[in-house]
RNA sequence: CGGGGUGUAGCGCAGUCGGCUAGCGCGCAGCGUUCGGGACGCUGAGGUCGGAGGUUCAAGUCCUCUCACCCCGACCA
């Protein structure tokens, strides 16, 4: 491909909306170009990235007993209905109605078009296991669409959903994807990890996310360095602290005056925090929820949703919380009747807690789990952070920031028993499919893969993804020599089979290299009156500082060795 | 949805108290001189000042409404 006719233009200057590295990068490289909020067209050089990441992954998939298909953007919304993850959606799902007034969506993802697909040919354990993938546009109507392509409305994703008899079946599908997927990313030349996810209201049992792990990654990973053991902060635990071990006191009751948080109650009482309760009240689906859990501990919101079983969760407001005759400040669980409690498990791992006595600026002592009080659910829905011990070594937690560029989920059978996907099983006997679910997002990939690889020049592309594996740069293309052999090399090269950028325009070395630069592609080759006089060209890898020079006749050899090292590099990190 | 911000040429920006033909840099076109890490000179093209309404002799500038985009939060199988 020549420069010239390359449609998109670099751009010195960085476009005043783009703050996320990857998004100014891709705007300067002329590679996206925004059509709405969280909407982009995608030029030709970030659609060779694309089709190069597809490519791996179709490969990857094909290779793992996955067969492709295509399924519709265009979705009845009574699809969704049946299987009531319109709710679950809520806004996020983009609807619309045709001209005779019919709902329809488009398809944020295909579990319902699948499943229900699916169940029209399936009916014995004969026709399973299945494994079915599609490589689709979806929508999703995100609250704030950002950085770029990490967060948009339209988005390319790669889905592939497994169909199983039984629970072995469905751990080979699940991993076996695992399995796919460190290898596209190890393909990829991005070194991901993998950690344990949150599945959601609606998911199974296991789930995990593939992080890409960068400065700037929205979402934030608690690993243990010692067992590496590590997960999502939606979903990630920690050791809450040893249990006080003391004898159950009888209530009393104190004065707090002026003291209604956790900080000043501690303090007043000269008490340690984790030897009050804190009490946290929610809205679920609009009922009120107390929620209890040890003073020293934050409510994680995910799992307290997961708990619930609910769609909606937020804080509830001042007046919900008084109106149900609470006392804001010193509220407490202690003779509640009409509300529902739930409690983090760290309430019975101490005894003898300061809780509120819903009297203002009054607190109990010698509050215990479950004599005084009890909830309608007890489980782990505290916060973990980095410097607490790990549940499974005890180890010390840390944490780093990443961008999940795929996720695996054990789905189970609710969406098969909703939509009616059943098979026969050789007893005779109609049971639900068990289905699994494995998204990758390619342009978030592509985007993350920036985020990762690149310096204040520009973009440094993994070899295996790169638009364009070298770049032709003359200098003084004007020179009717270096002209001539420049498009010497350059037909050559191409009849090999290398894929080349070449940059014939008349430009000055600085405006090139600059490009070149930018633009990210793993080899440079410059030629110019100075190289000819030799016979030869320079090599320079973006990754390096240095160039070499290589004569003409070397250079298929070189080349071949340096792409070589480039693969075997990312392939091995 | 709450809070903050920005809309002036393809991109980045300036535009005073409301006042004359709306500027600057990059980029773009032409010519010339240069050129191994974003060169220089000359000439030139390019604008519904986000949109609608209003105030005024006069609006990019003031007022009202509205739209879009960005950032923080809420939200986000």
């Amino acid at each position: 491909m020549r420069l010239s006719k390359l449609f998109g233009k670099t751009q010195r200057e960085i476009p005043a909306e783009a703050e996320t590295t990857s998004h100014q990068l891709l705007l300067r490289a002329g590679m996206i170009a925004q059509v709405a909020a969280g909407v982009y067209s995608y030029l030709p050089l970030a659609w060779r990235v694309l089709k190069k990441i597809e490519n791996i992954i179709r490969e990857e998939m094909d290779a793992a007993g996955g067969q492709e298909l295509m399924m519709p953007v265009l979705q009845p919304l009574e699809l969704w209905q049946e299987t009531g993850r319109d709710q679950a959606f809520g806004k996020g799902l983009f609807k619309l109605c045709d001209r005779r007034d019919r709902n329809l969506c488009l398809g944020p993802t295909h579990e319902e078009v699948i499943t229900k697909l699916v169940s029209q040919y399936v009916q014995s354990y004969r026709d399973l296991p299945l494994r079915l993938y599609q490589i689709q546009t979806k929508f999703r109507d995100e609250p704030r669409p950002r950085a770029g392509l990490l967060r948009v409305r339209e988005f390319t994703m790669k889905d592939l959903y497994s169909f199983d008899t039984d629970e072995e079946g469905l751990s080979r599908s699940y991993n076996r994807m695992l399995e796919a997927y460190q290898n596209i990313y190890a393909r990829c030349g991005l070194p991901t990890l993998l950690v344990e996810a949150d599945s959601g209201a609606i998911g199974g049992k296991d789930s995990h996310e593939f992080m890409l792990v960068t400065e700037t990654g929205e979402d934030e990973v608690i690993y243990c360095p010692e067992c590496r053991y590590s997960a999502n902060a939606e979903k990630a635990q920690s050791i809450k602290g040893e249990a006080h071990d003391k004898k159950p006191l009888p209530l009393e009751e104190v004065k707090t005056p002026g003291a209604a948080t956790i900080e000043e109650v501690s303090g007043f009482l000269k008490i340690a925090p984790e030897d009050t309760l804190k009490a946290v009240f929610y809205a679920a689906d609009n009922e009120l929820i107390f929620v209890v859990i040890r003073g020293d501990l934050e409510v994680n919101e995910i799992k307290l949703k997961n708990a619930l079983k609910c769609y909606q969760l937020r804080l509830a407001t001042e007046a919900e919380v008084s109106g149900a005759g609470i006392v804001a400040g010193a509220a407490s669980p202690v003779g509640l009747s009409n509300i529902k409690v739930v409690a983090d498990d760290s309430v019975t791992l101490g005894a003898n807690f300061v809780a509120g006595a819903n009297k203002p600026e009054t607190h109990l002592k010698n509050v215990n789990y479950p004599r005084d009080f009890t909830a309608a659910i007890v489980t782990d829905i505290a916060k973990a952070h980095a410097g607490e011990s790990c549940p499974r070594c005890g180890g010390k937690l840390l944490s780093a920031h990443g961008i999940e560029v795929g996720h695996i989920f054990k789905l189970g059978t609710f969406l098969s028993q909703k939509l009616g996907a059943y098979f026969t099983d050789p007893d005779g006997v109609s049971r639900p499919i068990i289905m699994g679910c494995y998204g990758i997002g390619l342009g978030r990939l592509l985007a993350a893969a920036i985020e990762q690889n690149h310096d204040d020049k520009g973009i440094i592309w993994p070899a295996p993804i790169a638009p364009y594996q070298l770049h032709l740069c003359p200098l003084f293309f004007d020179n009717p020599e270096v002209a001539a052999a420049t498009e010497k090399l350059y037909n050559e090269l191409t009849e090999a089979g290398w894929e080349v950028l070449l940059d014939d325009r008349i430009e000055s070395p600085g405006v090139k290299f600059n490009d070149a630069d930018l633009l990210g592609i793993p080899v440079r080759i410059t030629i110019s009156p100075r190289t000819l006089e030799k016979d030869s060209v320079e090599l320079k890898r973006r990754t390096e500082k240095k160039a070499e020079v290589v004569t003409l006749a070397d250079l298929e050899v070189r080349l071949k060795e340096l792409m070589a090292g480039e693969s075997l590099k990312t392939a091995v990190d």
